[in-house]
DNA sequence: TTCTTAGTGTGACATATCTCACTTTATAAT
DNA sequence: ATTATAAAGTGAGATATGTCACACTAAGAA
């Protein structure tokens, strides 16, 4: 389990055994179900979380009760409703098990420690939080240039395990489309 | 001019006269004239800025040659192609001056400095790099849950001064829909 | 197996938005 | 003041996508 944590953050910074070992005492373990609930929209966020494996969604839900998935969530991928986190509030976006799911929980408390106790982590956080950033600013611009089709084949491209393990149904939602139209274009 | 920056750094963390003075060493000051360029498709991304006084676009060019603005920034704002400025690669979008604008460069290489010489900017930067995420998402939540009308009334209610200084045409190309349809919306 | 539910495909029509062509109105330059 | 240029508005038809209704298939539960 851990060893998967530690290759994830020496992709950007190296660390020493012991450096290593202060970064675990911050995080624990927690095992979900498929459909259960990591965030509930309109709860407190205590955690973010770091995924050793499973599949997690993003959503939020419109004033018409429409589901929209914000982002999908694989291993070594970090996931949280991180507005809610940050400045703890209310979530605005829940976090479900597509799939069950192993994840690593931060409390923002431990958090912060983290960054205060190792600067390398402070940095490790940075570029993953830059990357995020360019990550969603391409998201937006695939809106802007691209139609449903093109959107769904960029994503093919881009992630095509995804395409294996989840309903078209769920896709169409996260690419903004209905299922109905998500369904004629793959045909 | 420095005091501007003093201010916007302060918002996040304290700093006393010589670490102020420390980070001005990091920057330089440029103007630039309405329709000048500060990044070009395809050439090197030598800086990140922080705008001073003045708008600048950041636009990208699809394959048929149609401009897509993937975000503006006014006073206050940080702007560049930072997927290229990090990873140093060519750049795929330009960033033009809407107005006249004056702006403070920072080199990568000084970025770095400053973030190793000063851990407080480092813990600046990732609050950026955060709360930028963070916007970003909500614009993609914008668009999975609007339709054009709802989201240009969003942007009118959250950059009403935006609205005032820019030519609806940009705004459309911001927004993603036609010129045409921006203007019977509005309508 | 049999039943139930989740996922998918498809037809018909409604709606949003785009595109193209043209006019009108501002704004800047001489 | 006059002319050029940028910005904005508008009509008409084309296209993309949404919505609703229904049929079909696959997969899990009893």
């Amino acid at each position: 389990m851990h060893d998967k944590l530690r290759e994830h953050i020496e992709k950007i910074v190296p660390l020493s055994d012991d450096e290593f070992a202060f970064v675990c005492t911050h995080f624990t373990i927690k095992k979900f179900k498929k459909h259960q609930f990591l965030i509930q929209e309109g709860e407190a966020v205590k955690y973010s979380y770091f995924v050793i494996s499973g599949l997690l969604k993003l959503v939020h839900t419109d004033d018409t009760g429409k589901q929209h998935i914000v982002s999908f969530a694989m291993e070594d991928w970090w996931e949280s409703d991180f507005y809610a986190y940050y400045t703890q509030t209310e979530a605005t976006m829940s976090l479900e098990c597509v799939e069950d799911t192993v994840v690593f929980c931060l409390l923002l408390e431990d958090y912060k420690k983290l960054c205060d106790g190792l600067q390398k982590m402070e940095r490790f956080f940075l570029q993953k939080a830059n990357f995020g950033f360019i990550a969603s600013q391409r998201r937006i611009i695939s809106w802007l240039t691209s139609n449903a089709k093109e959107r769904y084949e960029q994503l093919l491209k881009q992630s095509p395990s995804l395409i294996q393990r989840v309903p078209k149904s769920l896709l169409a939602t996260y690419l903004g489309v209905s299922r109905e139209t998500l369904s004629r274009l793959s045909s």
